[in-house]
DNA sequence: GCAAATTACTTCAACATTGAAATACTTTCC
DNA sequence: GGAAAGTATTTCAATGTTGAAGTAATTTGC
């Protein structure tokens, strides 16, 4: 199953680790997002975990943690804004900086959310064991290393 | 290292885990992107590279080979019709459906790119054995099937 | 044989995403 | 102290993405 291409062994494995990785990524994501409401998208809700369990960030940082643009991040914490979920503030020492913080109303509704998106990613890790749980970590942590090797 | 939850155990592991599977898919996919000529997305790439190892296919199919909405698959034929890359025809027996088809040109484009991904994927993945990219595959696996499991 | 249900695709609005250009502010270096 | 370089954010155009509504074609059930 998988890549349907011929080629030496190492491609082969490669390519076929590589779709079997993006599946799975792509559809635990996708059962675990069921459990957001409908007007938050999956975007937004990590951003709002993010500054739930760190505190506010700076939009520099919250994009480094989501691996994100600058321009994107602009967006979600503007529609973030717009809901009454956070609030940005202005660094009074360096003025470039827009600090984003949680609201009471965001935090209640993250407070709220993210029990039910942890127990249901739980639900799906079941799949696995613990101890699978643990090895599969490690592979994607050797393979998940920004080695910014040039193109 | 990961998720700055604190709850039972399976939690935590869960949560960590889930983060550094998205991390690896995440950072593997940027960094095989890099070989991506700038005027093709990674959408289009996918498309072009599934008519091209199956054959033409009716646009359900795409949609449902990338795991993508009909109203996208859509749009990305549009854009790739537009390059010149791929061609629509109806079905002639069942006028519903659009059979979409590699031009020439096409294929003679993601022939001499799909290799160029192909290496630097394997060059990605060298960042594990072949035994542990098996491993990290069969795990993949188990998390992957679509049990649809209700909200 | 025809109305109803189904299926494939398109269209649309809203949000996401990137990359590049523009803006505003700060630091560096003469 | 002021120009140049650097940094944080915003803005913009193009594309992606979803989900819902709309259209066209076919199949089903009576």
């Amino acid at each position: 199953m998988g890549s349907h291409h011929h080629g030496p062994r190492r491609e082969v494995t490669a390519l076929d680790t590589y779709i079997k990785l993006m599946r799975a990524a792509e559809s635990v994501t996708a059962r675990a997002h069921v459990v957001l409401p409908r007007r938050i998208t999956f975007s937004q809700f990590s951003a709002l975990e993010a500054l739930y369990h760190l505190g506010p960030l700076y939009q520099t940082e919250l994009a480094t943690k989501l691996l994100k643009t600058g321009g994107n991040l602009t967006l979600v914490v503007d529609n973030l804004e717009r809901c009454g979920f956070v609030a940005r503030s202005r660094n009074a020492a360096d003025r470039r900086y827009v600090r984003v913080t949680l609201t009471t109303k965001g935090r209640k509704f993250i407070a709220a959310l993210f029990p039910k998106h942890a127990a249901r990613l739980t639900r799906e890790f079941a799949a696995l064991t613990a101890a699978e749980q643990v090895t599969l970590g490690r592979l994607c942590k050797k393979l998940g290393v920004g080695k910014k090797t040039p193109a």
